[in-house]
DNA sequence: CGAGGCCTTGACCGCGGTCAATGCCCGTGG
DNA sequence: CCACGGGCATTGACCGCGGTCAAGGCCTCG
């Protein structure tokens, strides 16, 4: 469980043991129903999340109530609102479980308190915003460019495991259009 | 000129008179004429650029034809095809001067040895990165939940800059509208 | 003074949304 | 174990936002 953890860091950083007990030390474990949401919206991002098994999703709700999915998290990779983590703000965007989740999560001011305490973990913190800030972008030109269609397309090729694992009306809101929309696509090829 | 760029630095991280000569002198000075592209479509992004004056757009261009415009960056404001610059492939992003400009811009190479000399530049780079996240996550969001009305009405207040300064086909690229719709739009009100 | 680019506007169209009906699957409780 | 209910997927009918294309006028700059 936490060898999981502590192998995903040492791929990005290289820390000796007595600095990934530290690191480890400030993660714990929760277990999540099915739906649960662990961030509203309006709230403060308060923790970052590792997924040990299950998924979570970052969204956001508008007006209407129709959600929009920025990303899904799946075992072995990192879950934050950052946005209202960088800004200190409350969070546009909600996080939620999938499916029944298992994560290690870490309290925003122990983070902080890493950053402070290992010079290596402001590595790994640039590291991951590196990777977020590419998939984001990618995503901000995949809205640009490309219809409907393209997309769908585009993401069983990036990406098939989100089309393969999750139901429609979630591959739907990653795309940014309707279940019936996506339904048609699919019936098209 | 460069005293713009010291104070924008000094904003960010303390660093000392010696540690800023040293930052400085990894800048050069150029001047661009107007439409001038200094990122091509499929090069790896070399550069970092900081506007001394005038404007830098990151912008796409689609198998049409059709460019999108991802930043403009104005005076006092850093840009890079960050994507490229982070995974070192040929970029999706090019970048022009919109108007006639004059930067300061470090090489790549001279920006990862930064990161080496002075641990306060992994600073100033993780915080770089942040602005670049937060921008681009925006962004993102208002793809996901605004209509094109909205998403006009935020910019202006958000970024009146834009819709001031610059002809109404560079905002019409910004927003990821035709430039007839917005002017459909502005006229309505 | 001419040429080219930009803005506006009208006519038209198509992608993707909405709404609703139907059917399926699955979980839950009697 | 079966019956019921709720959520999801599919599909048809309809519609509207925003795109395309083209024409006309204006401004800028060489």
């Amino acid at each position: 469980m936490e060898e999981l953890l502590a192998s995903y860091i040492k791929n990005v950083i290289s820390v000796n043991d007595t600095e990934m007990q530290l690191i480890l030390s400030f993660f714990k474990f929760k277990k999540l129903k099915k739906n649960e949401l662990v961030l509203h919206h309006g709230e403060a991002s308060q923790r970052t999340f590792f997924v040990i098994k299950g998924c979570l999703r970052i969204f956001y709700i508008d007006e209407q109530g129709v959600e929009s999915t920025r990303y899904f998290a799946f075992e072995n990779q990192f879950a934050t609102a950052l946005v209202s983590f960088i800004t200190a703000k409350p969070s546009e965007e909600l996080m939620q479980a999938v499916e029944p989740t298992e994560v290690l999560y870490i309290s925003h001011e122990n983070f902080y308190r890493l950053l402070e305490l290992l010079p290596q973990w402001e590595k790994f913190y640039r590291i991951y915003l590196e990777n977020a800030y590419v998939n984001n972008t990618n995503r901000l030109q995949s809205f640009f460019v490309q219809d409907a269609l393209t997309k769908y397309r585009y993401l069983l090729e990036e990406n098939p495991i989100i089309v393969q694992r999750l139901s429609n009306k979630l591959v739907a809101s990653y795309l940014g259009i309707s279940q019936a929309t996506l339904s048609r696509l699919k019936a098209k090829k």
